[in-house]
DNA sequence: TTGAAAAACTAATCATATTAGTTATAATAT
DNA sequence: ATATTATAACTAATATGATTAGTTTTTCAA
């Protein structure tokens, strides 16, 4: 007599991010995910397709919401003040949705169009907020390259509990920032030996 | 007939190795890994506690690899040559044992000893060669987890195909190290600003 | 040579994902 | 309002893998 549930995608999507916050994206699996949406497992298949499907759809989910948070600690920002305003969103996004970030870099397909137009539109925020360097276009995606790897290392790194010892996280990345944006500076002071613009 | 094969813990995971390096860490399985060792899958659990267990000793196994690896790089170098020593092969071996690579950042117990012990060794390794600049305890820690954040997002992002335009890889990650050690100097220059020796 | 320990085996169970086929509900068109 | 159609649920069944229990074979040392 219990009125059937009816489901959409968004719903699921969102039930499914609490779950991977919670548990970790390994422990993701349809059969927790329906009893948490209370229908059985196949009636998921209506809506994804199957638990690679889900996975790849909480990449692009995860991938669009991060833009959307380093897009708002950046509007209004310039130089050093954008880049530190960007990299502590990334790094706050991912404290905040550690599973839904994993999510985000460990993805089933990677030729799926809709992620990398997701993922493109990070780069081009970033290269954006370089151009204040006046770098050569190439430069700038290389050190947008470098920013990204700094980013993604940090958050990974913290997240699987590797930096042990009991010294200040946040100093850590602040002073990692720090470093990387004074190496930019000596980069761009000797724009001759870098060939830039 | 055919005489049982009789196996050892060391052959296991020099095979396991070469499924995960073939196949992601993902696709390790007890059947298949059994199969290619031709025995049966519960045989497996004489010599480890099963899947789970198995990753966690490819965890350590990878992290002390890596630190020879990285050790042999690094001998008879010093200062800025040395960093980049280390660092071209932590890539490199990152690039030759992608799957055990991969082990080695996604193990199931964070808390066993010896990894953290091996885990110890690398960070040691790399405070060493950052004695060349002179720096206070704190801050060579600071810096090392800097530099290994690097190398570990530089690492991941080229593994998911995440640098997806047409540009040198091998050139972004030259430019991200000197980049970082140009900031190292100009932090090692500005000393009193920064608070170290 | 015999007894204990190690390491293989078979058989069975459990957890999950997935497919096939069916039914109930909601939305739409008559 | 009612009939039709599409959507989204369902049950039942299958397949893959990990794991456990209990057994047998082999090795090694006394």
């Amino acid at each position: 007599m219990s009125q059937r549930i009816r489901l959409d995608l968004s719903i699921i999507l969102q039930k499914a991010t609490e779950l991977v916050d919670e548990n970790g994206l390994d422990h993701l699996s349809l059969g927790k995910l329906a009893e948490e949406l209370q229908i059985r497992p196949p009636s998921l298949y209506n809506h994804l397709d199957g638990l690679n499907g889900l996975k790849q759809k909480l990449a692009v989910n995860g991938v669009k919401k991060l833009y959307e948070y380093m897009l708002q600690a950046a509007v209004g920002r310039s130089g050093d003040d954008a880049i530190r305003a960007l990299s502590e969103a990334y790094v706050e996004f991912a404290r905040i949705h550690p599973g839904l970030y994993d999510a985000t870099t460990r993805f089933p397909n990677s030729e799926d169009k809709e992620l990398q137009q997701a993922q493109q539109s990070v780069v081009e925020l970033v290269v954006q907020v370089l151009q204040a360097y006046n770098l050569k276009e190439e430069m700038a995606i290389h050190l947008v390259r470098g920013l990204r790897s700094i980013l993604h290392g940090f958050t990974s790194i913290e997240k699987m509990g590797g930096f042990g010892m009991p010294i200040d996280i946040d100093k850590s990345f602040s002073i990692l920032l720090n470093t990387y944006i004074e190496g930019i500076h000596s980069i761009v002071i000797n724009k001759d030996k870098y060939e830039l613009v």
